[in-house]
DNA sequence: CGCGAAATGTAGCCTCGGCTATAAATTTGG
DNA sequence: CCAAATTTATAGCCGAGGCTACATTTCGCG
């Protein structure tokens, strides 16, 4: 072969990344909107939500403690921590400007929902920005 | 819990299928660009592409010929079924559409590449609609 | 030709994220 | 206040997708 694109596998890398940052991401967003209709997010609603079994969503939470980014006692609802707080607020806003986004260039708001599901993972910071450029140029 | 919104479990069940056919449609597409290449895909250039280890790469090629998308002789290179070139070529069109529609509102072409990478595994036959008919208004 | 280098295969390890089945704790209501 | 229902925990299975180490085959070249 020839010369290998340096910017290509940097592309399949960032995927990989974001993908196993997916699940993290969607847990700490879920517990913050449980908190904040509940007071504190239970394993049971948590799987419920997210579609799984219930041994699932306590595997996940397992990992979001060792992360440090939730805490929680046996047989007790799941609490973030700060920094879970932080990045679920992060992780919040990212989701709605893609629905927006996907919106904006005329994708049916119901299909937008499904698809920013997956999307939101994979739009880094630099590509956040122009979309949040974009809509402001629009509105205005 | 109150009662459970079925479009928004919808969405997680859709992230997670995608996330499963990500690295099928990668590299099917990249089996396809090397044939296009060299004539045939080997297993290092598929490895060196894609920046795994090459065991990686071969267990990824069995996988692929379980599902009838290529085919294989042993220390040969990889070739794709009919099946197998269908996909490569829709996922190739779609990766450009993508890329497209993000340099289309404003991100920057390099970043575009990368973020595309992950994000066209995620987007819907009727998003990608949506971006072609946004792409066309645009350039006319 | 034949030998060393390169490519490929294979074995086996790990983590993650699904699942079911079963056990234990907690909550609820009669 | 106790029994049943609900919730949570735990054990253990599976496949995917990474990896390293090592074996085997093929290739290139003197
Ligand atoms: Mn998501
Ligand atoms: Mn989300
Ligand atoms: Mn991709
Ligand atoms: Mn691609």
């Amino acid at each position: 072969m020839t010369e290998t694109d340096p910017t290509q596998i940097k592309g399949f890398d960032r995927a990989r990344q974001a993908a196993s940052r997916a699940l993290t991401e969607d847990y700490v967003e879920m517990i913050s909107d449980l908190a904040a209709e509940f007071g504190e997010a239970r394993i049971t609603d948590l799987a419920a939500r997210l579609g799984v079994a219930h041994p699932t969503a306590t595997k996940a939470v397992a990992r979001l403690k060792r992360e440090g980014l939730a805490i929680s006692r046996p047989y007790r609802g799941v609490f973030l921590t700060e920094k879970g707080e932080a990045l679920a607020e992060t992780v919040r806003a990212r989701h709605r400007v893609v629905v927006a986004l996907l919106c904006a260039v005329g994708v049916p708001k119901e299909v937008a929902e499904l698809d920013a599901e997956g999307i939101e993972h994979h739009v880094s910071s630099r590509t956040l920005a122009a979309f949040e450029a974009y809509l402001t140029r629009k509105t205005d």
